[in-house]
RNA sequence: GGAGGGGUACCAAAGCGGUCAAAUGGGGCGGGCUGUAAACCCGUUGACUUCGGUCUUCGAAGGUUCGAAUCCUUCCCCCUCCA
C-alpha cells in the first residue's frame, strides 16, 4: 500500500480522531492541500508539550502539504477555556504579542521554507477578530450556533458540571475558532484543521460552520492526549516546562530531558518525535539495541532538530564527560562570580545559594546532610567549609552538583 | 431565600486551647540498588540561626486569653439539602 500522509499519520501514532477519514485521506493522496493549527500564545514559548502538533506540521510538508501556523492573538485574548477548570489569566495584547515573536521564531526552525509551495504561512487571527462587528458577527455567525448544543461540549459542560465559573467571554472561545477555520477557508482555501484531542469540539464547529455558511467540505483531525509512562502530561516536570526556546531551556537541558526518557516511552517518543524511518525504528526495536543507546538517540534526533546537530553532539559530550568520566563539559551551565567575592573565601552555603541549584540555606543544609552536594566530585560532609581560588582549576572552574543529576559550572571572571 | 457542612503546608487529609512548624498518604528532593530507566528500600520536605533558639504560616480582618490552627465577632469563598 503507498504511504500517504494519514497512513503515516497513524503508525506514527499521531491519530486519535478524523471528521471523515476516508475522504481526507484520498483529497490529500490527489493533491495538495492547506492545513492550520492553532497556537495559544499565553507563553513567550511553546513547550513539549506542543511538539507534537508542530511533528504534524513537518508532516504536512513532507507529503507536499502547506501548513498554515495560527498564532491566536485574538483567541488568546479570550483564553480557550477547554481543559481548562478555571479561568485562564488574562494576558494585555503587549504581552500576547511579544509571545507571538518569540514563538514564531521557534516554528521558523522546525519547518521548512525553501519550497515555495510547502513553506508554511504564518497568519494572527487578531487581524481579522479584532475587525469583527458584534452585530454582523452574530447575524452572521451567530446564528448557526444553538446554544443547546453548545452545552453539550466538554469544554463548557465540565465546567458547569464542576459549578466553576464559565464567563460569556469564554464562552464564545468556540465561535471564535470555528470562524478562524471560516476565515482561512476562505482566505487560503485551507480545508483541515488539526488540533489535540481537547480541541474536538472547537474543530468540529469549524468544520460545521463552513459546511453551513459555504456548503463546503472541511476536516478536522486530532491527536492523543500525550500521557507518560508515568502518568504525567508530557512537556511539564517539577522544575517547570520543556521550553523550546533555548532563551528558556538550555540546549543540554533539553537533550536531557529526552536522554531521562522512561524506559516504556523511548520507542514512542521515537517514533512521535524524530524523523526517522519507521522501517528503521522498527529494526531498531527488532536488533534488541540497548534501550540507553535508543535514548541518546533520541536525544540527539530532538536536540538536532531544535538546536542543530553540532549542539546536539556538544550535549552528548557534555552528558558523557558528566555522568561518563565525571569531568566538566562545556554545555554545563556557567554561573558567573567575581574574584574579588572570593578573596576572603566565602561560605558554601552562600556560594550554593547563588546558583540555581537550591532555594534557601535550608534546602542546601538538608542536601549536605544527605550527602547530596558535591564539590568537583567530591561529597561536602561540613556545612561550614570556605570555598576559595583554591577550590578552582587553572581555568577558573568548580564543579558543583545537586545530586547525581544537576551540576553546574561557578566560573571567576 | 431557609437549614446544615466546610476552607489546614505542593496536593489530599487529621488536629479542634498549651506537649503544633502542625499526624498520615501522595508528590518533590537526596541517598542506596541500577543503567542518568522503572520498581523497591532509607532519609528528608517553612525561613533564618552563633544550633541555644528566633521569625513567618492553618480563608481574611479584628477580639478573648499568660497562651489560639483550635474559642468569639464580622467578612470572603466552596459544598450538600430544602424553597
Amino acid at each position: 500500500m503507498q504511504e500517504t500522509f494519514l497512513t503515516e499519520f497513524e503508525k506514527r501514532g499521531y491519530f486519535s480522531q478524523c471528521t471523515d477519514h476516508s475522504g481526507l485521506d484520498e483529497l490529500m493522496s490527489k493533491g495538495k492541500i492547506m492545513a492550520y493549527i492553532g497556537f495559544d500564545c499565553t507563553a513567550p514559548s511553546l513547550h513539549v508539550g506542543s511538539l507534537l502538533q508542530i511533528m504534524c506540521l513537518r508532516l504536512l510538508q513532507k507529503y507536499g502539504h502547506q501548513p498554515i501556523v495560527l498564532l491566536g492573538g485574538g483567541t488568546t485574548l479570550i483564553g480557550d477555556p477547554s481543559g481548562k477548570e478555571e479561568t485562564r489569566k488574562i494576558l494585555s495584547k503587549k504581552e500576547i504579542d511579544k509571545n507571538i515573536k518569540s514563538i514564531e521564531d521557534v516554528f521558523k526552525i522546525f519547518l521548512k521554507s525553501k519550497n515555495s509551495k510547502t513553506k508554511p504561512i504564518f497568519v494572527n487571527n487578531y487581524s481579522w477578530l479584532s475587525k469583527l462587528n458584534y452585530i454582523n458577527f452574530l447575524r452572521e455567525i451567530g446564528k448557526h450556533f444553538t446554544i443547546n448544543k453548545m452545552l453539550t461540549f466538554d469544554s463548557v459542560k465540565l465546567r458547569l458540571e464542576r459549578e466553576q465559573s464559565l464567563s460569556y467571554m469564554e464562552f464564545n472561545y468556540m465561535m471564535l475558532q470555528a470562524y478562524d477555520f471560516f476565515e482561512l477557508n476562505k482566505r487560503h482555501k485551507c480545508i483541515l484543521q488539526i488540533g489535540g484531542s481537547d480541541q474536538w469540539g472547537n474543530i468540529v464547529n469549524g468544520t460545521d460552520l463552513i459546511k453551513r455558511k459555504e456548503k463546503k467540505l472541511a476536516y478536522g483531525l486530532t491527536t492523543p492526549l500525550l500521557t507518560l509512562a508515568s502518568g504525567a502530561k508530557m512537556g511539564k516536570t517539577e522544575k517547570g516546562a520543556i521550553w523550546l526556546n533555548k532563551k528558556m531551556l538550555s540546549p543540554y537541558d533539553y537533550w536531557q530531558f529526552w536522554r531521562n526518557t522512561d524506559d516504556k516511552d523511548v520507542i514512542n517518543f521515537l517514533k512521535l518525535f524524530t524523523d526517522i524511518d519507521l522501517e528503521q525504528i522498527e529494526s531498531l526495536i527488532s536488533s534488541n539495541q540497548n534501550i540507553n543507546k535508543l535514548k541518546v538517540l533520541l536525544a540527539n534526533e530532538t536536540t538536532t532538530m531544535l538546536h542543530g546537530s553540532k549542539t546536539a553532539k556538544d550535549s552528548e559530550l557534555t552528558a558523557q564527560k558528566t555522568f561518563g568520566d565525571k569531568s566538566i563539559g562545556k554545555n554545563l551551565p556557567i554561573i558567573k562570580i567575581k574574584k574579588n567575592s572570593l578573596v576572603n573565601g566565602m561560605n558554601i552555603l552562600d556560594l550554593v545559594l547563588l546558583t540555581p541549584l537550591a532555594n534557601s540555606k535550608g534546602e542546601i543544609r538538608r542536601l549536605i546532610k544527605n550527602n547530596g552536594l558535591k564539590i568537583n566530585n567530591e561529597t561536602v560532609s561540613d556545612e561550614t567549609i570556605i570555598i576559595d581560588q583554591n577550590n578552582f582549576d587553572q581555568d577558573n572552574n568548580m564543579k558543583v552538583s545537586h545530586g547525581k543529576k544537576q551540576h553546574l559550572i561557578v566560573k571567576i571572571i
